[in-house]
DNA sequence: GGCCTTCTAAACAAGA
DNA sequence: TTCTTGTTTAGAAGGC
């Protein structure tokens, strides 16, 4: 094992490298990130035409993006592409399977750059590599191996690396408190190690990391309303219409309860996007990866978030939580009533109905029980209601799927508003300017 | 320079 | 016993 791979000078003459390289990329892009289902089902997501994308110049690493990663997505992730990703597809050294129409989206000046930039260590962390893993998953939960496996697909720079890599994703799932071990079912009782799930949570922050890792200049434009509707949710998170921030907000979308691809952790809360930790998007850049275990410094996160947006004190409980979540844990409450209930609520505790929650702390504090910022408990409390009162069952059944048809359109409409944003305007754009050319000829 | 984040390495334990 | 998984600690590097 050689002394630091990623870290190593050899990084650092890749990463640049890279990035210059893709400056020069503004071809083809993946503006469609529905996994699976949702890719064919959606003929934006593959014919979406971004070939004509003169704009955002200066969001250069989202180039890297869409030349690899977000195809993948486009294209349905790993379910979709058993055979190997695009990136391989795209691969110079792969270009044994590689068939004249497979890199027919790839810009033409582009395979030098991408065979080089999936050489090159990927521009994300392990965390959002993890996270983009798991988020993958028709399940929203991936057991390690998985993981490496979906690391390894799309970015086939790590089959060569060291496994050092392996133990760094290792490490990633265990001290970010972004990702939670969930047991696995009883079916897979046998199977080694558990599964891993991104935490309802910290999926904002997730996002947010994705977009601000490759899109600083996009956070001038993501400005979270104080009391924001569902929609203007994402659309006001449509981020400058970069592909990578469609990209975010359709893993917004896909996580969206309203989708088909449900979180297993959220498959029965009906208006999770009406909880603002789980909508909003955090201003404060240090929250990303906020598995660091100083406590002051993730004080004046939570300060910081709590003042900059409109996070209620279960976004506070849950930043507490984090700063405790290791290394002091049963030290605080980190883990609030409110924080606990969302966790069951969102079916946390339902992918491992026996497990205790692994490495959380067993006193969750009362502390925020009497917290007024309870949207999760309100949207869950009516469901309590309605088992309470069985008599009331089929009226609270028909209001509760009133309920979500408005959600569905309310989520329609923004998935439609956001890919107005994101890439049907390139994309009309495009092809007004072909349609320019072709009138030009005639 | 200090702090924070991220990455990497290593050691260790537990389980398959 | 070997391998995998999960946890923990430590240190280095880079950014702010």
């Amino acid at each position: 094992m050689g002394p630091i791979i990623g870290m190593s000078p050899d990084k650092k003459a890749e990463v640049p490298g890279m990035q210059e390289e893709r400056t020069g990329l503004r071809g083809a892009c993946g503006a469609g990130t529905l996994p699976e289902a949702e890719c064919a089902s959606s003929p934006l997501a593959t014919s979406v035409d971004c070939t004509g994308g003169s704009e955002d110049e200066e969001l250069t690493n989202l180039n890297w993006l869409h030349e690899n990663l977000l195809q993948n997505f486009a294209l349905g992730g790993p379910e979709a592409l058993p055979s190997g990703s695009p990136l391989l597809d795209i691969e110079g050294d792969h270009g044994a399977s590689q068939g004249p129409s497979s890199s027919s989206h790839s810009s033409a000046h582009g395979k030098g750059r991408e065979r080089d930039s999936i050489k090159s260590k990927p521009p994300f962390s392990f965390s959002l590599l993890i996270y983009m893993a798991i988020e993958q998953s028709p399940t929203k939960s991936l057991p390690v191996k998985e993981i490496y496996g979906w690391i390894l697909e799309h970015f086939p720079y790590f089959s060569n690396a060291p496994t050092g890599w392996k133990n760094s994703v290792r490490h990633n799932l265990s001290l970010n408190k972004c990702f939670r071990k969930v047991e696995r079912s009883l079916g897979k009782a046998n199977g080694k190690g558990s599964l891993w799930c991104v935490d309802p949570e910290y999926r904002p922050n997730l996002i947010q990391a994705l977009r601000k890792q490759h899109f600083p200049t996009a956070d001038a434009f993501c400005t979270p309303p104080a009391s924001p509707p569902r929609h203007l949710f994402l659309q006001g998170c449509s981020f400058k219409e970069s592909d990578i921030d469609a990209a975010t907000a359709m893993m917004l979308l896909n996580s969206a309860p309203g989708h088909h691809h449900h979180d297993p952790c959220d498959s029965d809360t009906p208006l999770d996007l009406s909880q603002p930790h789980s909508v909003l998007v955090s201003s404060d850049p240090k929250q990303d990866h906020n598995y660091s275990s100083s406590s002051s410094a993730g004080l004046q996160r939570c300060s910081s978030r709590s003042s900059s947006s409109s996070l209620s004190s279960l976004d506070e409980g849950a930043c507490e939580r984090g700063q405790s979540r290791r290394r002091r844990a049963g030290s605080e409450g980190f883990h609030s009533d409110e924080d606990s209930d969302l966790w069951d609520e969102r079916g946390g505790r339902r992918c491992h109905p026996a497990a205790p929650a692994p490495r959380r702390s067993p006193s969750s504090s009362a502390s925020s029980a009497s917290s007024p910022s309870s949207s999760s408990s309100s949207s869950t409390s009516s469901v309590s209601n309605s088992s309470s009162a069985t008599a009331k069952r089929p009226a609270a059944k028909r209001a509760r799927l009133e309920v979500k048809l408005e959600l569905d359109e309310e989520l329609k409409e923004a998935a439609g508003s956001l890919l107005h944003l994101a890439g049907i305007r390139s994309c009309t754009e495009a092809s007004k300017r072909v349609k320019s050319k072709r009138h030009s000829r005639k």
